[in-house]
DNA sequence: GTTCTTCTGGACTTGCTAGTCCACAATTTG
DNA sequence: CAAATTGTGGACTAGCAAGTCCAGAAGAAC
């Protein structure tokens, strides 16, 4: 299929629509008409730009947000090389969850998980990107001796995308964000040897 | 509503049918006339015990499950009070998690929150459970000198419960159980004072 | 045993939604 | 400009699923 730069323009703006407006809402619960109308298109656009219709614009939706959700922990996740940029991360990420509380991407996309399979890969690709990059924060403070050299940088980071993604699930669950908070916390400390 | 021990049992009947199905399937995929081939009732026997029709089946489902997930991790939740018994609380929890795979009543359960709002509150109170029983074992390590006493038990427990939580949710996306041991072998690190 | 209540089955209605189809508009190409 | 391609709108279909309704069976009550 081949697009102009005007057809681009509108897969897009399906895309950034839909995910918006799945953020709020159940995967099951949005509809065509739905994104149709948040978008302003038509079935017949939607269809042309997605032939597998609302399965693959959902996996087009997941994959829009994994991006989206490393980015938006940049810069810090790539440069975790002192104690200050691990509170700064942490401190954003906080920020961050906070302010979204349910309207979460992450969220969401563990949400559209058991409806279309195809997610899930997305998500694993994603958590794996996430687990290289504070792995790789770890090895970085170790190469510097902040960090003792016999802690596992695969399993700290192991660690840490589970309590952050549990922290973030609590949060959407109950609106607090002490567990996220508390875990990320505790984790650190374990870091630093306390 | 009166229930004749009959009624009573049709209506169990009926609740753990739908959950066990749920836990294979996403709740917006799961109608009521599957939740009637599998429980071998018929549509007219649902709304006579679930008046609320599907939303009301659902809740008492969550509340169902909500009460499995805690009483699953007995003994070991209520006695936290040696490091074998942590150990084994999390060899227990571990082991459960990755033999049930995808079929989890908590991750169902996080499932279902999306589409029908009461089931927030159900996991509100249910992860307040958890990390009450967390926070004991806590406690009652401190008291006896094997934990030391500046670590807040609240904060702990809060992370525990972020941590388990997130591992699971990640075993369910990915099948491995990597994050979730790393997790908690972090955490139980944590506490020994490492 | 008859009368009242609860339980069960399933046909039926109603509304909604994914997906189809096609006519027409805009844009590119040569 | 003419022809081909790509983009857009919306009416229409088909099927599914929640919820309704009622007739009758099974069981309680006395």
């Amino acid at each position: 299929m081949k697009l102009t730069p005007k057809g681009q323009a509108t897969r897009q703006r399906i895309i950034e629509g839909a995910a918006e407006y799945l953020r709020g809402n159940a995967p099951g619960a949005v509809t065509l008409d739905d994104v149709g109308a948040v978008t302003r298109t038509s079935k017949g656009q939607i269809f042309h730009y997605f032939p597998d219709g609302k399965e693959g614009l959902l996996l087009a939706v997941a994959r829009h947000e994994a991006g989206g959700v490393l980015t938006d922990q940049e810069p810090h996740l790539s440069a975790l090389d002192s104690w200050e940029s691990w509170t700064a991360w942490r401190d954003a990420v906080v920020a961050r969850y906070q302010a979204q509380g349910r309207h979460c991407p992450l969220g969401a996309l563990m949400d559209q998980m058991s409806s279309s399979p195809g997610t899930a890969e997305v998500i694993t690709e994603l958590l794996a990107q996430w687990q290289r990059a504070i792995r790789a924060g770890v090895v970085s403070m170790q190469a510097s001796g902040q960090v003792r050299a016999e802690l596992d940088p695969d399993r700290t980071a192991a660690a840490f995308v589970a309590g952050i993604q549990g922290g973030v699930q609590v949060l959407r669950a109950t609106g607090r964000s002490d567990q996220l908070e508390a875990a990320f916390d505790l984790m650190l400390d374990y870091l630093r040897g306390a």
